[in-house]
DNA sequence: CGCATTCATGTAACCCATTACATAAATAAT
DNA sequence: ATTATTTATGTAATGGGTTACATGAATGCG
């Protein structure tokens, strides 16, 4: 590798000089810039990006934690920050944490060791102390870690509760809700949306709430249960999308037609929903702006020192499709 | 954030011995060592890995290039690659190269800049010339690069082979190929595999190769006009799954019942082929253990000085699901 | 006992870029 | 003409580790 020195050498300054050259800092005569400029340009020279993190303790890396990069509402985030940290400079590092408390912790200090810049992290189980303990930048994303971190989220209650509405309005009279995983914070507010809009129906029984967890096959089986116990059931609005579809697939294992005889809503919006068939209707969360946005607010408070903690909230959006239509 | 010489001064040595207890080499004298151990507790001491860089060389990182990460093909790979690599202490960097040379290039100066320490590269477009002139440890992943470069692949053509007699043993007699993106070199691959079945037949057509782009949504309308100038067809193979989810749409909005009146089996083995309603026969990749495979290449590429080019060739594996099924 | 090892630890160079500080020349202001 | 500024460039400290080399004590061996 060729340094500094070596340019320097060859164009007869200090390296002092040439390091002004690069970064256009202080003074330098035009004649001697371009006696720089041309042995960077001979020796193709490219600075050592480590040797400039030590001096200045900043890495132009910044992370992103997300539960496991499978999990298909993932791919379109990270693409997100991803794309706003490359314009900007910056090398982006995935973690997937599996909401593994001691996997965290582990990647933290690897990563503060590295000097890396800032954090976007999806968790359920990371703690506001733990987060507290460490200097570096850092934004929640999709779920809320603490008062004095910033968020980017989406309005999961109300989404749940227009999910709630539309099926009403396709003439649903029976709706039922599987849940997502427990420790997941969302879970509660989209239940709690549920609740808003059903609790005060004669109908409504308890056991129309049904658990489930973040996964394929279980909302299969959930879904078989739920439909096989009580038969009356013509509407279901399901957690995520993931899940939504193995609803679909439950029903269709039943003989249940989506959505003649039963209308699933699910939500997240992710891109799987479209190819189905029935095609899934959703809640949709614009999930590349929320990544978007996510990288910019880190971005602001690793530049700004007057950065001060925010709170964004996206609006999720309903989009019909196959599996929820209105009856005669 | 304290440093090397904080414990130095609080243990009463001097940096370098801290140094050898914490890497453990050299001579320490077991009462000295203690001494460091619990100043270095008591300070929480971590190194700074920027500084250990810079000396070394070395970065611990790794990064792994993909068109996309929303390409659902890369999700799993991704996630085998940072798993082995964060198993071995390293970080995880990921690119989304778009296939487009220019990002390629400039993401590989910006991780040599940084001293990253190997790269496995998923791409069609990079060249042998511009990865011959890098000195880091490089890996081909699922395409081949160079013939000097390190690869892990799998068996396309055969595979392809085994795609299409599985339709004819499930009783196809007409089969259609609808092909992959042009630039991508599996595309020729798994068309010679097609052929190599096909071209004797004497019900084959030129026509029954129909080119696809990296998509769904034009599978989906390709597989439509096939399927309207060749009612004839009883067999489709598709490139990828994404596609063949969007030939099973095609299918579907003409009225065509897989399986049925048409078998589809497409290529890669991902989740959502198993989520469809039906689901889709596929020629199913050993995805985790590819990533995991270039993953442990690149490391002994890295540690290994007597490392020597290697060529790792995996199989892909028949899955009959509900998309392909024997007629009467 | 005397020389050769092994053990133990410290000093200082090194990795490479950035920048505070010093110095000197050129230009501006009085 | 003389002092104050601006311009231009170099020297050396800095960031935080690692390690080559030096030195001295302790142990081994003939």
């Amino acid at each position: 590798m060729t340094t500094i020195k070596d340019v320097a050498k060859l164009a007869g300054v200090s390296t002092a000089t040439v390091s002004r050259v690069m970064n256009g800092t202080g003074y330098v005569n035009p004649s001697t810039k371009e006696k720089v400029n041309s042995a960077i340009k001979q020796l193709d020279y490219r600075p050592n990006d480590v040797a400039r993190s030590l001096y200045k303790g900043k890495s132009k890396m910044i992370a992103l934690f997300v539960p496991d990069i499978m999990n298909p509402f993932f791919p379109e985030l990270a693409r997100a920050v991803e794309d706003v940290t490359n314009q900007h400079g910056y090398t982006f590092i995935l973690c997937n944490t599996d909401d593994d408390f001691e996997k965290e912790q582990t990647y933290l200090n690897a990563l503060q060791q590295k000097s890396v810049d800032g954090i976007i992290i999806v968790s359920s189980t990371i703690t506001k102390e733990l987060v507290g303990k460490i200097s570096t930048p850092i934004i929640a994303l999709d779920r809320i870690i603490g008062s004095n971190i910033s968020s980017v989220t989406v309005n999961n209650r109300e989404g749940a509760r227009q999910a709630v509405q539309h099926l009403k309005s396709v003439g649903c009279k029976r709706i039922a809700h599987i849940c997502g995983p427990e420790h997941v914070s969302n879970t509660a507010k989209r239940l709690k949306g549920y609740l808003d809009e059903v609790k005060n129906e004669d109908w409504f029984l308890s056991s129309y709430i049904v658990p489930g967890e973040y996964n394929f096959e279980t909302a299969v089986q959930a879904t078989k249960k739920l439909l096989t116990d009580h038969t009356e059931i013509d509407g279901i609005f399901v957690w995520n999308d993931l899940m939504g579809i193995g609803a679909l697939k439950g029903a269709e294992e039943l003989g249940i037609n989506v959505p003649d005889e039963l209308s699933i809503i699910a939500f997240d919006g992710i891109t799987v929903g479209e190819t189905t068939t029935p095609s899934l209707s959703t809640m949709a969360q614009p999930i590349y702006d929320i990544g978007t946005q996510a990288a910019e607010m880190l971005l602001e408070q690793i530049n700004n020192s007057g950065y001060k903690t925010k709170r964004e909230e996206f609006t999720v959006q309903l989009i019909e499709r196959q599996s929820t239509r209105k009856r005669g």
